[in-house]
DNA sequence: CAGATTTCGGAGTCATTAATCTGGAATTAT
DNA sequence: ATAATTCCAGATTAATGACTCCGAAATCTG
């Protein structure tokens, strides 16, 4: 629902060097690939991007890795959405009709309009910083878990 | 954003038939997707399907057609939804992440249930009859509008 | 410098969804 | 009967997204 797996790896991702990253200058992709339990190379593509979007800086070599281009608290989670989505996510019609707009609309425009304009409020104004705090004091999972049972 | 392309289209298509059967006993299918702008093939599968789970009934033959299985008043959005979509949709982890739940949460699981909740909500008090008199009585559109520009 | 580490970038594969095509079966009208 | 209409069902193709692979470039260590 919502989002491409693409877009769940980049927003787990970004969450996950935000709250894991302490003191290291750079994070490496590998470590991040292995403890969300997601395909190496597919994640360097998708960080690939991030970081051609100006949202994470990238290092080569021994101790290399991503990190965030800026503060954790000034990364929204919409920021990152944007960057791998793009633009149209936001503005796409629930009955999937091109031009549906406040002077042509659909029987459900109004209506979906404002839960739309709730869902990219979340985004905007939950930060990378904010949810990784949460993340690291409720010990919150960003894995898939593979606790089969036991 | 949410929905597949064929749920868009199972749903247009009921909205076309709860605003358009008239006094007809059935709607040809035909019909729907020449006014609607979807392939005929493609549609009549995904209708085929609808009347596999109950929600239509079909009739071969000259004047034949689709037609609601049950008074349009009677069948809400959400149950055209779940018949294409399956249930699981109104599950699913923001970040997608299998067995998010209030008992193993990821880190925007209360916020975001909270907004599926209200997708859920829209869509289960919606029904075919409301939404066709709207389609009606306003003139909306269900189609992708042609208009170049003229 | 040699070799290991790690990202970069492009190409290729696989799976799922979207869409097309073709023939057949049911029904009606002539 | 025969023809026309309309849904049914299966096979095929196209497009997109998800994922893999490989060689190259940058960087560090010894």
């Amino acid at each position: 629902m919502i989002f491409s797996a693409t877009c769940n790896y980049a927003l787990r991702a970004s969450l996950y060097i935000a709250s894991y990253q302490q003191k290291r200058p750079f994070v490496p992709i590998r470590e991040i690939a292995d403890n969300l339990g997601i395909s190496f190379h597919f994640l360097t593509k998708i960080l690939q991007v991030l970081t051609q979007k100006g949202l994470m800086v990238s290092f080569r070599g021994p101790h290399g890795g991503v990190s965030l281009a800026k503060k954790a608290d000034e990364i929204s989670l919409l920021e990152i959405v944007r960057a791998v989505e793009g633009d149209a996510l936001f503005q796409r019609c629930l009955l999937g009709l091109e031009h549906c707009n406040d002077q042509s609309p659909c029987p459900l425009h109004s209506r979906w309009s404002s839960i739309r304009r709730e869902i990219q409020d979340l985004l905007s104004r939950t930060s990378l910083g904010k949810l990784s705090r949460k993340v690291l004091s409720e010990g919150l999972r960003l894995k898939a878990s593979e606790n089969v049972k036991s």
